[in-house]
DNA sequence: AGATGGTAATGACCGAAGTCAATGTTTACA
DNA sequence: TGTAAACATTGACTTCGGTCATTACCATCT
Protein backbone atom coordinates (compact mmCIF):
# COMPACT_ATOMS: atom_id res chain seq x y z
CA UNK A 1 0.00 0.00 0.00
CA UNK A 2 1.88 3.13 1.17
CA UNK A 3 5.63 2.71 1.67
CA UNK A 4 7.36 1.50 4.31
CA UNK A 5 9.73 3.50 6.21
CA UNK A 6 13.19 2.17 7.00
CA UNK A 7 14.87 4.34 8.95
CA UNK A 8 14.33 2.67 12.21
CA UNK A 9 17.42 3.05 13.89
CA UNK A 10 18.53 0.53 16.58
CA UNK A 11 15.65 0.26 19.10
CA UNK A 12 17.56 1.30 22.60
CA UNK A 13 15.82 2.57 25.36
CA UNK A 14 16.14 5.82 27.18
CA UNK A 15 13.66 5.58 29.86
CA UNK A 16 14.26 5.88 33.41
CA UNK A 17 18.10 7.57 32.97
CA UNK A 18 18.06 10.41 35.72
CA UNK A 19 21.06 12.62 35.08
CA UNK A 20 21.72 16.39 34.89
CA UNK A 21 19.36 18.90 33.09
CA UNK A 22 17.57 20.08 36.93
CA UNK A 23 15.30 22.58 35.79
CA UNK A 24 12.30 22.22 37.93
CA UNK A 25 8.68 22.98 36.67
CA UNK A 26 8.30 26.34 38.38
CA UNK A 27 11.22 27.66 36.11
CA UNK A 28 10.20 25.96 32.99
CA UNK A 29 9.16 28.19 29.77
CA UNK A 30 6.52 25.37 29.22
CA UNK A 31 4.66 25.46 32.54
CA UNK A 32 1.45 27.19 31.64
CA UNK A 33 1.35 24.48 28.51
CA UNK A 34 1.95 21.49 30.50
CA UNK A 35 1.16 19.40 33.83
CA UNK A 36 1.80 22.41 36.48
CA UNK A 37 -0.96 24.11 35.09
CA UNK A 38 -3.23 22.30 37.20
CA UNK A 39 -1.28 22.77 40.39
CA UNK A 40 -2.19 26.30 41.90
CA UNK A 41 0.31 26.32 44.85
CA UNK A 42 4.33 26.19 44.22
CA UNK A 43 4.10 24.14 47.21
CA UNK A 44 2.23 21.57 44.75
CA UNK A 45 4.49 22.54 41.62
CA UNK A 46 7.27 21.49 43.80
CA UNK A 47 6.00 18.01 44.77
CA UNK A 48 5.69 17.83 41.16
CA UNK A 49 9.03 18.39 39.98
CA UNK A 50 10.01 15.58 42.70
CA UNK A 51 8.47 12.75 40.80
CA UNK A 52 9.58 13.73 37.80
CA UNK A 53 12.73 12.34 36.38
CA UNK A 54 14.70 14.43 33.80
CA UNK A 55 17.05 11.77 31.42
CA UNK A 56 19.72 12.71 29.08
CA UNK A 57 18.08 13.83 25.57
CA UNK A 58 17.58 11.73 23.10
CA UNK A 59 19.46 11.15 19.90
CA UNK A 60 17.43 11.27 16.55
CA UNK A 61 16.02 7.52 16.14
CA UNK A 62 16.37 6.41 19.80
CA UNK A 63 13.02 4.87 21.17
CA UNK A 64 11.80 6.41 24.31
CA UNK A 65 9.53 3.22 24.66
CA UNK A 66 8.81 0.73 21.89
CA UNK A 67 5.04 -0.59 21.35
CA UNK A 68 4.15 -3.69 24.14
CA UNK A 69 6.72 -2.09 26.53
CA UNK A 70 5.10 -2.24 30.32
CA UNK A 71 3.39 0.92 30.53
CA UNK A 72 5.59 2.52 33.84
CA UNK A 73 5.37 6.35 33.54
CA UNK A 74 4.07 9.22 31.08
CA UNK A 75 6.30 11.88 29.25
CA UNK A 76 6.20 15.64 28.08
CA UNK A 77 8.39 16.87 25.83
CA UNK A 78 10.60 19.48 26.80
CA UNK A 79 12.03 20.30 23.55
CA UNK A 80 12.71 18.22 20.06
CA UNK A 81 10.01 16.02 19.29
CA UNK A 82 8.77 12.80 19.24
CA UNK A 83 7.06 10.97 16.68
CA UNK A 84 4.61 7.87 18.14
CA UNK A 85 3.48 4.84 15.68
CA UNK A 86 1.74 2.11 15.55
CA UNK A 87 2.72 -1.19 12.96
CA UNK A 88 0.61 -3.48 11.06
CA UNK A 89 1.17 -7.19 11.19
CA UNK A 90 3.07 -6.67 7.80
CA UNK A 91 5.67 -4.70 9.30
CA UNK A 92 4.34 -1.48 7.34
CA UNK A 93 4.36 1.40 10.95
CA UNK A 94 1.79 4.35 10.71
CA UNK A 95 2.33 7.24 12.31
CA UNK A 96 0.24 8.59 14.80
CA UNK A 97 1.02 11.72 15.94
CA UNK A 98 3.80 14.21 16.19
CA UNK A 99 4.69 15.44 19.76
CA UNK A 100 5.91 19.29 20.24
CA UNK A 101 7.24 20.42 23.68
CA UNK A 102 4.87 20.78 26.54
CA UNK A 103 2.92 17.49 25.19
CA UNK A 104 2.20 14.64 26.58
CA UNK A 105 2.73 11.11 25.73
CA UNK A 106 2.18 7.59 26.44
CA UNK A 107 -1.21 8.01 28.69
CA UNK A 108 -2.98 5.45 25.66
CA UNK A 109 -1.10 2.84 27.43
CA UNK A 110 -2.88 3.24 30.49
CA UNK A 111 -5.67 0.72 30.62
CA UNK A 112 -3.57 -2.16 29.04
CA UNK A 113 -0.29 -2.26 31.12
CA UNK A 114 1.75 -1.93 27.69
CA UNK A 115 2.50 1.01 25.70
CA UNK A 116 0.13 0.58 22.49
CA UNK A 117 2.31 2.75 20.21
CA UNK A 118 6.27 3.51 19.88
CA UNK A 119 8.03 6.67 20.60
CA UNK A 120 10.87 7.63 18.51
CA UNK A 121 13.17 11.25 19.05
CA UNK A 122 13.00 12.80 15.52
CA UNK A 123 15.54 14.94 16.85
CA UNK A 124 17.72 15.83 19.57
CA UNK A 125 14.92 15.74 22.23
CA UNK A 126 14.50 15.94 26.44
CA UNK A 127 11.71 14.66 27.64
CA UNK A 128 10.20 14.88 31.54
CA UNK A 129 9.26 11.35 33.01
CA UNK A 130 6.35 11.31 35.65
CA UNK A 131 6.26 7.34 36.86
CA UNK A 132 2.50 7.05 36.46
CA UNK A 133 2.35 5.60 40.43
CA UNK A 134 3.25 8.75 41.39
CA UNK A 135 1.28 10.60 39.12
CA UNK A 136 -1.63 8.73 40.44
CA UNK A 137 -0.60 9.72 44.32
CA UNK A 138 -0.69 13.43 43.44
CA UNK A 139 -3.61 13.03 41.54
CA UNK A 140 -5.43 11.89 44.92
CA UNK A 141 -5.09 15.00 46.51
CA UNK A 142 -5.35 17.43 43.32
CA UNK A 143 -8.86 17.33 41.79
CA UNK A 144 -7.75 20.06 38.93
CA UNK A 145 -4.96 17.59 38.23
CA UNK A 146 -6.97 14.66 37.84
CA UNK A 147 -9.49 16.72 35.62
CA UNK A 148 -6.30 17.83 33.79
CA UNK A 149 -5.56 14.30 32.64
CA UNK A 150 -8.96 13.46 31.62
CA UNK A 151 -8.88 16.94 29.64
CA UNK A 152 -5.16 15.69 28.20
CA UNK A 153 -7.02 12.43 26.76
CA UNK A 154 -10.35 13.64 25.88
CA UNK A 155 -8.43 16.50 23.66
CA UNK A 156 -6.55 13.54 22.23
CA UNK A 157 -9.80 11.63 21.36
CA UNK A 158 -11.13 14.75 19.53
CA UNK A 159 -7.80 15.33 17.66
CA UNK A 160 -7.89 11.75 16.54
CA UNK A 161 -11.59 11.85 15.43
CA UNK A 162 -10.60 15.42 13.17
CA UNK A 163 -7.79 12.95 11.93
CA UNK A 164 -10.21 10.66 10.97
CA UNK A 165 -12.09 12.75 9.21
CA UNK A 166 -8.84 13.83 6.86
CA UNK A 167 -8.53 10.72 6.73
CA UNK A 168 -11.71 9.60 4.79
CA UNK A 169 -12.57 12.49 3.58
CA UNK A 170 -10.01 15.15 2.52
CA UNK A 171 -7.98 14.62 -0.84
CA UNK A 172 -4.37 16.12 -1.25
CA UNK A 173 -4.27 19.27 -1.10
CA UNK A 174 -6.74 19.52 2.11
CA UNK A 175 -4.75 17.07 3.68
CA UNK A 176 -1.50 18.79 3.54
CA UNK A 177 -3.13 22.53 3.63
CA UNK A 178 -4.70 21.04 7.34
CA UNK A 179 -1.44 19.49 8.26
CA UNK A 180 0.34 22.88 8.38
CA UNK A 181 -1.99 25.01 9.59
CA UNK A 182 -2.42 22.90 12.50
CA UNK A 183 1.50 23.01 12.88
CA UNK A 184 1.31 26.49 12.80
CA UNK A 185 -0.92 26.83 15.18
CA UNK A 186 0.57 25.16 17.74
CA UNK A 187 3.86 26.50 17.06
CA UNK A 188 2.08 29.73 17.48
CA UNK A 189 1.06 28.57 21.12
CA UNK A 190 4.21 27.48 22.50
CA UNK A 191 5.60 31.46 21.34
CA UNK A 192 7.03 30.71 18.29
CA UNK A 193 6.20 31.95 14.96
CA UNK A 194 3.58 30.21 13.06
CA UNK A 195 4.74 32.08 9.70
CA UNK A 196 8.07 30.48 9.55
CA UNK A 197 8.95 27.08 10.96
CA UNK A 198 11.18 24.37 10.40
CA UNK A 199 9.18 21.17 10.08
CA UNK A 200 11.17 18.26 12.30
CA UNK A 201 9.87 15.61 9.96
CA UNK A 202 10.46 14.04 6.99
CA UNK A 203 8.45 14.34 3.84
CA UNK A 204 8.08 10.32 4.39
CA UNK A 205 6.86 10.69 7.37
CA UNK A 206 4.29 13.45 6.37
CA UNK A 207 3.04 11.40 3.85
CA UNK A 208 2.97 8.36 6.51
CA UNK A 209 1.00 10.46 8.61
CA UNK A 210 -1.63 11.61 6.61
CA UNK A 211 -1.69 8.16 4.63
CA UNK A 212 -0.21 9.79 1.25
CA UNK A 213 2.90 8.56 -0.54
CA UNK A 214 5.77 10.49 -0.74
CA UNK A 215 6.00 11.56 -3.95
CA UNK A 216 2.14 13.37 -3.47
CA UNK A 217 3.69 15.01 -0.47
CA UNK A 218 6.33 16.29 -2.78
CA UNK A 219 3.96 17.18 -5.51
CA UNK A 220 1.57 19.16 -3.30
CA UNK A 221 4.61 21.18 -1.91
CA UNK A 222 5.45 22.17 -5.23
CA UNK A 223 2.31 22.99 -6.62
CA UNK A 224 1.15 25.21 -3.43
CA UNK A 225 4.80 27.00 -3.99
CA UNK A 226 3.79 27.74 -7.78
CA UNK A 227 0.31 29.15 -5.78
CA UNK A 228 2.53 31.61 -3.46
CA UNK A 229 0.59 29.68 -0.43
CA UNK A 230 3.86 28.41 0.98
CA UNK A 231 7.94 28.77 0.30
CA UNK A 232 9.53 25.55 1.27
CA UNK A 233 13.37 24.83 0.86
CA UNK A 234 14.05 21.25 2.69
CA UNK A 235 12.59 21.45 5.61
CA UNK A 236 12.35 25.21 6.21
CA UNK A 237 8.98 26.30 5.49
CA UNK A 238 7.32 29.87 5.03
CA UNK A 239 3.48 30.15 4.75
CA UNK A 240 2.91 32.95 2.86
CA UNK A 241 -0.95 33.01 2.58
CA UNK A 242 -2.45 31.63 6.26
CA UNK A 243 -6.48 32.37 5.01
CA UNK A 244 -6.04 30.81 1.50
CA UNK A 245 -4.12 28.03 3.18
CA UNK A 246 -7.09 27.76 6.11
CA UNK A 247 -9.81 27.88 3.19
CA UNK A 248 -8.23 25.01 1.98
CA UNK A 249 -7.65 22.80 5.27
CA UNK A 250 -11.54 23.42 5.27
CA UNK A 251 -12.53 21.15 8.35
CA UNK A 252 -13.07 23.26 11.39
CA UNK A 253 -14.00 27.13 11.35
CA UNK A 254 -12.69 26.92 14.80
CA UNK A 255 -9.05 25.89 14.03
CA UNK A 256 -9.31 28.82 11.52
CA UNK A 257 -10.10 31.36 13.41
CA UNK A 258 -7.31 30.20 15.97
CA UNK A 259 -4.72 30.80 13.15
CA UNK A 260 -5.47 33.92 11.24
CA UNK A 261 -6.28 36.06 14.33
CA UNK A 262 -3.38 36.49 15.75
CA UNK A 263 -0.05 36.27 13.79
CA UNK B 1 -15.28 14.19 -1.85
CA UNK B 2 -17.12 10.74 -0.41
CA UNK B 3 -21.47 10.92 -0.33
CA UNK B 4 -23.16 13.29 2.36
CA UNK B 5 -25.63 11.24 4.21
CA UNK B 6 -29.00 13.10 4.18
CA UNK B 7 -31.33 11.44 6.21
CA UNK B 8 -30.34 13.24 9.12
CA UNK B 9 -33.74 13.65 11.15
CA UNK B 10 -34.96 17.20 12.80
CA UNK B 11 -32.82 16.98 15.76
CA UNK B 12 -35.02 16.69 18.24
CA UNK B 13 -32.70 16.51 22.10
CA UNK B 14 -34.18 13.73 23.96
CA UNK B 15 -31.54 13.93 27.00
CA UNK B 16 -33.36 14.79 30.24
CA UNK B 17 -36.13 12.53 30.29
CA UNK B 18 -36.56 10.83 33.48
CA UNK B 19 -39.56 8.09 33.20
CA UNK B 20 -40.36 3.96 32.88
CA UNK B 21 -37.89 1.41 32.74
CA UNK B 22 -36.51 1.97 36.65
CA UNK B 23 -33.92 -0.98 36.16
CA UNK B 24 -31.28 -0.59 38.37
CA UNK B 25 -27.83 -1.00 37.80
CA UNK B 26 -27.66 -4.11 39.55
CA UNK B 27 -30.26 -6.19 37.89
CA UNK B 28 -29.10 -4.81 34.71
CA UNK B 29 -27.50 -7.45 32.74
CA UNK B 30 -24.53 -5.41 31.04
CA UNK B 31 -23.49 -4.24 35.06
CA UNK B 32 -20.59 -6.71 34.14
CA UNK B 33 -19.57 -4.74 31.14
CA UNK B 34 -20.64 -1.20 32.39
CA UNK B 35 -19.32 1.16 34.76
CA UNK B 36 -20.50 -0.56 37.43
CA UNK B 37 -17.71 -3.00 37.35
CA UNK B 38 -15.75 -0.65 39.61
CA UNK B 39 -17.66 -0.83 42.39
CA UNK B 40 -17.11 -3.29 44.43
CA UNK B 41 -20.03 -3.29 47.05
CA UNK B 42 -23.86 -3.48 46.24
CA UNK B 43 -23.98 -0.05 48.33
CA UNK B 44 -21.65 2.15 46.24
CA UNK B 45 -24.46 0.47 42.96
CA UNK B 46 -27.37 1.88 44.35
CA UNK B 47 -25.54 5.16 44.88
CA UNK B 48 -24.90 4.54 41.10
CA UNK B 49 -28.15 3.88 40.20
CA UNK B 50 -29.13 6.67 41.83
CA UNK B 51 -27.60 9.25 40.05
CA UNK B 52 -28.58 7.78 36.52
CA UNK B 53 -31.50 8.89 34.83
CA UNK B 54 -33.38 6.39 32.55
CA UNK B 55 -35.10 7.93 29.82
CA UNK B 56 -37.48 6.97 27.77
CA UNK B 57 -36.30 5.35 24.23
CA UNK B 58 -35.14 7.23 21.69
CA UNK B 59 -36.37 6.59 18.59
CA UNK B 60 -34.44 5.93 15.27
CA UNK B 61 -33.01 9.04 14.01
CA UNK B 62 -33.09 11.30 17.44
CA UNK B 63 -30.05 12.61 18.74
CA UNK B 64 -29.44 12.25 22.04
CA UNK B 65 -27.13 15.11 21.75
CA UNK B 66 -25.72 17.57 18.69
CA UNK B 67 -22.28 18.85 18.69
CA UNK B 68 -21.98 21.90 20.28
CA UNK B 69 -24.77 20.92 23.48
CA UNK B 70 -23.35 21.96 26.92
CA UNK B 71 -21.95 18.87 27.80
CA UNK B 72 -23.71 17.77 30.88
CA UNK B 73 -23.79 14.28 31.03
CA UNK B 74 -21.80 10.68 29.69
CA UNK B 75 -24.49 8.13 28.79
CA UNK B 76 -24.32 4.33 28.55
CA UNK B 77 -26.08 2.41 26.14
CA UNK B 78 -28.46 0.09 27.59
CA UNK B 79 -30.01 -1.58 24.20
CA UNK B 80 -30.36 -0.56 20.71
CA UNK B 81 -27.29 1.34 19.21
CA UNK B 82 -26.38 4.73 18.53
CA UNK B 83 -23.87 6.65 16.02
CA UNK B 84 -21.72 9.50 16.72
CA UNK B 85 -20.49 11.92 14.27
CA UNK B 86 -18.89 15.41 13.24
CA UNK B 87 -19.42 17.24 10.29
CA UNK B 88 -17.30 19.08 8.26
CA UNK B 89 -17.46 23.01 6.98
CA UNK B 90 -19.48 22.16 3.97
CA UNK B 91 -21.95 19.70 5.97
CA UNK B 92 -20.55 16.86 5.22
CA UNK B 93 -21.13 14.08 7.66
CA UNK B 94 -18.15 11.76 9.03
CA UNK B 95 -19.37 8.79 11.73
CA UNK B 96 -16.51 8.55 13.99
CA UNK B 97 -17.84 5.85 15.89
CA UNK B 98 -20.93 2.97 16.11
CA UNK B 99 -21.91 2.25 20.16
CA UNK B 100 -23.66 -1.05 21.12
CA UNK B 101 -25.01 -2.10 24.78
CA UNK B 102 -22.62 -1.62 27.50
CA UNK B 103 -20.17 0.95 26.16
CA UNK B 104 -20.05 4.79 27.00
CA UNK B 105 -20.83 7.84 24.96
CA UNK B 106 -19.52 11.41 25.30
CA UNK B 107 -17.15 11.32 27.34
CA UNK B 108 -14.71 13.13 24.50
CA UNK B 109 -16.90 16.43 25.22
CA UNK B 110 -14.99 16.69 29.09
CA UNK B 111 -13.21 19.43 28.39
CA UNK B 112 -14.48 21.86 26.24
CA UNK B 113 -18.04 21.75 27.61
CA UNK B 114 -19.19 20.61 24.81
CA UNK B 115 -20.11 17.94 22.94
CA UNK B 116 -17.25 17.79 19.73
CA UNK B 117 -20.00 15.12 17.99
CA UNK B 118 -23.54 14.74 17.68
CA UNK B 119 -25.03 11.25 18.77
CA UNK B 120 -27.90 9.80 16.76
CA UNK B 121 -29.89 6.75 17.62
CA UNK B 122 -29.61 4.05 14.74
CA UNK B 123 -32.66 2.27 15.72
CA UNK B 124 -35.06 2.19 18.69
CA UNK B 125 -32.42 2.53 21.86
CA UNK B 126 -32.46 2.78 24.99
CA UNK B 127 -29.49 4.66 27.65
CA UNK B 128 -28.34 5.43 30.66
CA UNK B 129 -27.99 9.35 31.09
CA UNK B 130 -25.24 10.00 34.21
CA UNK B 131 -24.66 13.50 34.66
CA UNK B 132 -21.00 14.11 34.79
CA UNK B 133 -20.77 16.63 38.17
CA UNK B 134 -22.54 13.91 40.24
CA UNK B 135 -20.30 11.54 38.34
CA UNK B 136 -17.02 13.32 39.33
CA UNK B 137 -18.53 13.42 42.89
CA UNK B 138 -18.73 9.57 43.13
CA UNK B 139 -15.32 9.38 41.47
CA UNK B 140 -13.64 11.49 44.64
CA UNK B 141 -14.83 8.69 47.01
CA UNK B 142 -13.94 5.78 44.22
CA UNK B 143 -10.40 5.57 42.96
CA UNK B 144 -11.68 2.34 41.09
CA UNK B 145 -13.71 4.31 38.92
CA UNK B 146 -11.92 6.94 38.14
CA UNK B 147 -9.51 5.03 37.28
CA UNK B 148 -12.12 3.21 35.01
CA UNK B 149 -13.06 6.47 33.36
CA UNK B 150 -9.53 7.22 32.26
CA UNK B 151 -9.52 3.00 30.96
CA UNK B 152 -12.66 3.88 28.67
CA UNK B 153 -11.32 7.34 27.39
CA UNK B 154 -7.68 5.38 26.97
CA UNK B 155 -8.87 2.31 25.21
CA UNK B 156 -10.86 5.13 23.04
CA UNK B 157 -7.62 6.68 21.88
CA UNK B 158 -6.27 3.07 20.93
CA UNK B 159 -9.60 2.37 19.18
CA UNK B 160 -9.10 5.38 17.39
CA UNK B 161 -5.51 5.13 16.60
CA UNK B 162 -6.31 1.68 14.74
CA UNK B 163 -9.07 3.19 12.83
CA UNK B 164 -6.75 6.34 11.83
CA UNK B 165 -4.51 3.28 10.05
CA UNK B 166 -7.35 1.72 8.88
CA UNK B 167 -8.30 4.41 6.73
CA UNK B 168 -4.47 5.49 5.85
CA UNK B 169 -3.24 1.94 5.27
CA UNK B 170 -5.87 -0.58 4.21
CA UNK B 171 -7.73 -1.42 1.15
CA UNK B 172 -11.79 -2.10 0.42
CA UNK B 173 -11.57 -5.17 1.60
CA UNK B 174 -9.18 -4.79 4.34
CA UNK B 175 -11.59 -1.84 5.60
CA UNK B 176 -15.14 -3.68 5.58
CA UNK B 177 -13.15 -7.28 6.67
CA UNK B 178 -11.58 -5.51 10.12
CA UNK B 179 -15.09 -3.87 10.16
CA UNK B 180 -17.21 -7.57 10.56
CA UNK B 181 -14.61 -9.06 12.71
CA UNK B 182 -14.54 -5.94 14.98
CA UNK B 183 -18.34 -6.08 15.42
CA UNK B 184 -18.68 -10.07 15.44
CA UNK B 185 -16.24 -9.69 18.64
CA UNK B 186 -18.29 -6.90 20.27
CA UNK B 187 -20.73 -8.93 19.34
CA UNK B 188 -19.61 -11.84 20.95
CA UNK B 189 -18.47 -10.28 23.78
CA UNK B 190 -21.80 -9.48 24.93
CA UNK B 191 -23.26 -12.67 24.62
CA UNK B 192 -24.51 -12.46 21.29
CA UNK B 193 -23.39 -14.72 18.42
CA UNK B 194 -20.33 -13.59 16.51
CA UNK B 195 -21.40 -15.64 13.42
CA UNK B 196 -24.83 -14.19 12.87
CA UNK B 197 -26.37 -10.97 13.55
CA UNK B 198 -27.82 -8.04 12.40
CA UNK B 199 -26.00 -4.64 11.29
CA UNK B 200 -27.64 -1.36 12.51
CA UNK B 201 -25.81 0.64 10.24
CA UNK B 202 -27.28 1.18 6.55
CA UNK B 203 -24.59 0.62 4.16
CA UNK B 204 -24.19 3.92 3.20
CA UNK B 205 -23.29 4.64 7.18
CA UNK B 206 -20.60 1.67 6.86
CA UNK B 207 -18.97 3.67 4.20
CA UNK B 208 -19.29 6.75 5.53
CA UNK B 209 -17.70 5.30 8.67
CA UNK B 210 -14.78 3.48 6.64
CA UNK B 211 -13.73 5.65 4.25
CA UNK B 212 -15.70 4.28 1.46
CA UNK B 213 -18.35 4.90 -1.15
CA UNK B 214 -21.96 3.28 -0.62
CA UNK B 215 -21.23 1.58 -4.37
CA UNK B 216 -17.56 0.12 -2.68
CA UNK B 217 -19.39 -1.24 0.02
CA UNK B 218 -21.67 -2.88 -2.38
CA UNK B 219 -19.56 -4.21 -4.07
CA UNK B 220 -17.19 -5.48 -1.72
CA UNK B 221 -20.24 -7.40 0.18
CA UNK B 222 -21.17 -9.14 -2.97
CA UNK B 223 -17.64 -10.25 -3.78
CA UNK B 224 -17.11 -11.59 -0.13
CA UNK B 225 -20.22 -13.81 -1.07
CA UNK B 226 -19.31 -14.98 -4.18
CA UNK B 227 -16.02 -16.22 -2.17
CA UNK B 228 -18.00 -17.63 0.84
CA UNK B 229 -17.04 -15.60 3.27
CA UNK B 230 -20.33 -14.24 4.49
CA UNK B 231 -23.55 -14.61 3.48
CA UNK B 232 -25.86 -11.14 3.23
CA UNK B 233 -29.42 -10.35 3.44
CA UNK B 234 -29.95 -7.44 3.77
CA UNK B 235 -28.83 -6.62 6.96
CA UNK B 236 -28.70 -9.94 8.16
CA UNK B 237 -24.89 -10.93 8.09
CA UNK B 238 -23.54 -14.59 8.42
CA UNK B 239 -19.78 -14.73 8.86
CA UNK B 240 -18.80 -18.45 7.33
CA UNK B 241 -15.42 -18.03 7.23
CA UNK B 242 -14.12 -16.28 10.78
CA UNK B 243 -11.11 -17.07 9.85
CA UNK B 244 -10.19 -16.00 6.09
CA UNK B 245 -11.98 -13.01 6.83
CA UNK B 246 -9.79 -12.02 10.07
CA UNK B 247 -6.59 -13.37 7.87
CA UNK B 248 -7.93 -10.80 5.43
CA UNK B 249 -8.35 -7.84 7.93
CA UNK B 250 -4.72 -7.86 8.87
CA UNK B 251 -4.47 -5.14 11.97
CA UNK B 252 -3.18 -6.91 14.61
CA UNK B 253 -2.98 -10.45 15.75
CA UNK B 254 -4.87 -9.79 19.26
CA UNK B 255 -8.02 -8.52 17.30
CA UNK B 256 -7.61 -11.89 14.96
CA UNK B 257 -6.99 -14.28 18.56
CA UNK B 258 -10.42 -12.89 19.76
CA UNK B 259 -12.58 -13.51 17.10
CA UNK B 260 -11.66 -17.10 16.29
CA UNK B 261 -10.35 -18.53 19.85
CA UNK B 262 -14.36 -18.80 21.08
CA UNK B 263 -17.44 -18.99 18.55
C1' DA C 1 36.97 17.74 0.71
C1' DG C 2 34.97 13.84 -1.39
C1' DA C 3 32.23 9.83 -1.14
C1' DT C 4 27.96 7.73 0.26
C1' DG C 5 23.42 6.89 1.56
C1' DG C 6 19.32 8.67 2.92
C1' DT C 7 15.99 12.21 1.24
C1' DA C 8 13.46 14.96 -2.24
C1' DA C 9 11.59 16.22 -6.86
C1' DT C 10 9.65 15.06 -11.21
C1' DG C 11 7.75 12.38 -15.12
C1' DA C 12 5.23 8.38 -17.18
C1' DC C 13 1.98 5.12 -16.35
C1' DC C 14 -1.64 2.44 -14.02
C1' DG C 15 -5.25 0.89 -11.09
C1' DA C 16 -8.44 1.07 -7.07
C1' DA C 17 -12.09 3.29 -5.86
C1' DG C 18 -15.06 7.34 -6.81
C1' DT C 19 -18.92 9.28 -9.67
C1' DC C 20 -22.93 8.99 -12.44
C1' DA C 21 -26.87 6.69 -13.97
C1' DA C 22 -30.21 3.24 -14.25
C1' DT C 23 -32.75 -0.33 -11.90
C1' DG C 24 -34.23 -3.33 -8.27
C1' DT C 25 -35.44 -4.01 -3.26
C1' DT C 26 -36.79 -2.75 1.51
C1' DT C 27 -38.91 -0.06 4.85
C1' DA C 28 -41.99 2.93 7.02
C1' DC C 29 -46.18 4.87 7.75
C1' DA C 30 -50.69 6.63 6.22
C1' DT D 1 -51.95 -3.11 2.83
C1' DG D 2 -50.31 0.03 -0.60
C1' DT D 3 -47.25 3.33 -2.03
C1' DA D 4 -43.58 6.62 -1.76
C1' DA D 5 -39.17 7.30 -0.20
C1' DA D 6 -35.06 5.55 1.30
C1' DC D 7 -31.72 2.10 0.49
C1' DA D 8 -28.99 -1.30 -2.22
C1' DT D 9 -27.00 -3.22 -6.37
C1' DT D 10 -24.79 -3.17 -10.76
C1' DG D 11 -22.47 -1.34 -14.89
C1' DA D 12 -19.78 2.21 -17.53
C1' DC D 13 -16.61 5.59 -17.18
C1' DT D 14 -13.26 8.82 -14.89
C1' DT D 15 -9.94 10.43 -11.74
C1' DC D 16 -6.80 11.04 -8.07
C1' DG D 17 -3.15 9.46 -6.17
C1' DG D 18 -0.03 5.33 -6.00
C1' DT D 19 3.97 2.91 -8.13
C1' DC D 20 8.16 2.75 -10.62
C1' DA D 21 12.16 4.86 -12.45
C1' DT D 22 15.38 8.52 -12.93
C1' DT D 23 17.83 12.37 -11.45
C1' DA D 24 19.11 15.78 -8.18
C1' DC D 25 20.08 17.20 -3.50
C1' DC D 26 22.19 17.45 0.96
C1' DA D 27 24.04 15.93 5.34
C1' DT D 28 27.07 13.34 7.52
C1' DC D 29 31.29 10.86 8.46
C1' DT D 30 35.64 9.34 7.69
Amino acid sequence: MTSKLNLRQTPVRQANVRQCTNVSCKDCSLSPLCLPTALRFEEDIINLDHIIKRGRPLKKGEHLFLEGDAFTSVFAVRSGSLKTYTSTNEGEEQITGFHLPSELVGLSGMDTDHYPVSAQAMETTMVCEIPFDKLEELALEHPQLRRQLMCVMSKEIRDDQQMMLLLSKKNADERIATFLVNLASRFRRRGFSSQSFRLSMSRNEMGNYLGLAVETVSRVFTRFQKQDLIHAVGKEIEILDPQALSRMAGGKARDQIELTSVH
